[in-house]
RNA sequence: GUGCCCGUAGCUCAAUUGGAUAGAGCACCAGCCUUCUAAGCUGGGGGUUACAGGUUCGAUCCCUGUCGGGCAUGCCA
């Protein structure tokens, strides 16, 4: 029997099972042979529904149909025994040979365990935070960040050219407002009292970045209120006086009289921001590939060219004074404007350009990693792919759910202007990396997030974080207690472990690889999560069940070998959501 | 009003995308440290998967309707 390179299993039965119904019929290219772990030791370890499938095309009842699949497979090294259960389930059992030899294949490959080729080697490009560079980032972009990343992480593993990219929002009206924010704290520096806007961005860090432009260069950017005073709206009697009008008159002012020294403080504080930005998701393990700039796609013609492209293919239209891009063509609930009245572009427009721009640089899948309120804005975008010429299945847009903090069973306040929110930074200081990495994938990217501070700095058996990492400091503890070469374990023939613990633990960690594929597959990172809870739970049980430093030295090896394999598969899953594995705790 | 998402144990959430008896963690109750780390373990109660129909061998999952919640519905980004 050769073992020394041990399968998939789920795949190698799968074949196994597309064989034995190709020759019992025809079959239809549709069919998925799939293999389902099961949920029931007295199933077996792996199940096949095809007789169930093939019941209609094959008019038979699907028990019979099992059994004449099971007498038509190939054989194989791995089966123990293949039976029908239930209305027609095959069930197959593994030899404990099979898992046993299996460590093996764990211990050899280290950290490359659960890496796979699924991808590949398909270029996808994985675009997430992509946050304004108006000010630090909150804890909403915070999950954005860890499930962008910990997925990139897991399409990597699964042999994929992951390409990480931050769309740099930096030629709209948000960054014209931080601009002018930053001048008036700057004037004020000089004692130059302007009513501070309510509506533009109030947070201490725009008096930094005033306090540093004051201090380089002293009263150069001074200038006199009047001036920027003028053209302003009258507010009508007892209505609000921070109005966008007024705050974009500012904004226009402060262009004229500032003439080319605009650009510097706007580069200025777009430099400072995304500085702190890279900075802040550096300390929280995250980093891009690409810092993609909005403007240059206006500075390099290429927004321009796309509508344009677009006019060609007869996709536009005018109305009202502004250019509609005809998006219900494509499933989209109205038509959108691409050039505004004024002759600006919208921010659509150069979304447009930028998707289009994503696919001529190569990229085979383009993944989005969205705040779920964006939601209405994915049938206007692939649209305008298809609109054209592609394919907007390429375009997959991850949506994730805000997450709301909740501190003494209370919600934590957090909204964006006021300057009142909490920042990834806080949090991270508050809860640490590795609690705020693990927290913020523990659900389901689409599902509301109630992420409990008081759990995740609790240093006590109720916080997962803390669970998993110490299963892993477990068995670094008991493998450094013993004297002999880790690498040896990797030789070990692991023909001791027989108990149901030892064996359900075999199994769970041959689970590992389809986890990884299944987290790729479905671009689910919590399902690594989930894995890692459970394997570190099975282990924990073991630990105080069963004594690994046994004198008898074949079982001692076995279980050493067996803890080694967590320990690697703990350390991988970590890894991969950005979590760090101590030795020690 | 319309569109999308959601509704699973007291709470927070899973469920290999249509599979077998729906699972974890908190919380609650009762136990386990002279033994490789008690940030751990063992046992216990907890459910008409919001509700009503439909599709089929089989539904938490697919379809229809009702109720309840969230988001979106800019010539903002």
């Amino acid at each position: 029997m050769d073992l020394s390179i041990p399968p998939h299993f789920k795949t190698h039965f799968a074949e196994l099972f597309h064989q034995a119904a190709s020759a019992i019929t025809a079959v239809e290219p549709t069919l998925r042979v799939e293999l389902a772990r099961t949920k029931q030791a007295s199933h077996g370890d792996y199940s096949c529904n095809l007789a169930m499938q093939l019941t209609k095309s094959l008019h038979n009842n699907p028990r019979e149909i099992a059994q004449s699949l099971i007498a038509h497979l190939p054989d194989s090294p791995y089966i123990e025994k293949i039976e029908v259960a239930g209305a027609g389930f095959i069930n197959v059992f593994l030899k404990n040979t099979a898992k046993q030899q299996y460590l093996k294949y764990v211990l050899q490959s280290r950290e490359m365990f659960g890496h796979s080729t699924l991808g590949n080697g398909k270029k996808v490009q994985v675009e997430f935070v992509s946050a304004n560079p108006t000010g630090p980032l909150h804890v909403g972009h915070g999950r954005g960040a860890a499930i962008g990343a910990s997925l990139s992480n897991i399409l990597s593993a699964a042999g994929y050219a992951v390409s990480r990219e931050f769309y740099v929002n930096d030629a709209g009206r948000q960054m014209d407002i931080l601009t002018l924010s930053t001048w008036l704290r700057y004037l004020e520096l000089d004692n130059i009292q302007i009513p501070f806007p309510s509506n533009a961005y109030q947070g201490d860090y725009v008096k930094a970045m005033a306090e540093l432009i004051y201090q380089a260069h002293g009263q150069r950017y001074v200038h006199q209120p009047e001036s920027l005073l003028q053209d302003m709206p009258i507010a009508a009697q007892g209505a609000e006086m921070d109005t966008d009008e007024r705050l974009d008159q500012l904004i226009a002012n402060a262009k004229k009289i500032l003439g080319e020294d605009y650009a510097y403080i706007h580069n200025f504080v777009l430099t400072e921001q995304l500085g702190d930005c890279r900075n802040d998701l550096m300390e929280f393990g995250v980093e891009f590939d690409t810092w993609f700039s909005e403007q240059s796609l206006f500075d390099n013609g290429l927004v321009a060219h796309t509508i344009e492209l677009l006019d060609k293919r007869h996709f536009l239209y005018q109305q009202d004074g502004a250019t509609w891009f005809r998006s219900t063509r494509f499933g989209d609930e109205k038509d959108r404007v691409v050039q505004r009245e004024n002759g600006q572009f919208t921010y659509f427009a150069s979304d447009i350009a930028y998707h289009l721009n994503k696919f001529e640089r190569g990229f085979d899948q383009v993944i989005n990693i969205w705040g779920a309120d964006h939601h209405g804005y994915i049938p206007r975008v692939k649209g305008a792919l298809q609109a054209l010429g592609v394919d907007p299945a390429k375009l997959e847009i991850a949506l994730v759910q805000f997450a709301v903090l909740y501190r003494n069973g209370k919600k934590a306040s957090m909204s964006t202007r006021a300057g009142e929110f909490v920042t990834l930074r806080e949090l991270r200081q508050e809860v640490g990396k590795d609690a705020a990495r693990f927290f913020y994938v523990m659900r389901k990217s689409d599902q509301h997030l109630d992420f409990d501070l008081d759990l995740a700095t609790s240093q006590t058996n109720e916080n997962p974080v803390y669970y998993v990492q110490y299963a892993h400091a477990r068995v670094c503890s008991v493998l450094a207690q013993w004297d002999g070469d880790r690498a040896d374990l990797a030789e070990v023939d692991a023909a001791a472990l027989i108990n149901p613990a030892e064996l359900g633990l075999l199994q769970k960690i041959i689970d590992y690889p389809d986890v990884t594929e299944i987290a790729a597959k479905e671009l689910s990172p919590h399902l690594i999560a989930f894995y890692l809870r459970e394997l570190a739970s099975e282990f924990h049980s073991y630990y105080n069940s069963t004594r690994f430093l046994v004198p008898e030295i074949s079982v001692q090896h076995a279980r050493l070998a067996l803890i080694a394999s967590i320990q690697q598969i703990l350390s991988n899953g970590l890894r991969l959501l950005g979590v760090s594995a101590p030795d020690k705790m």
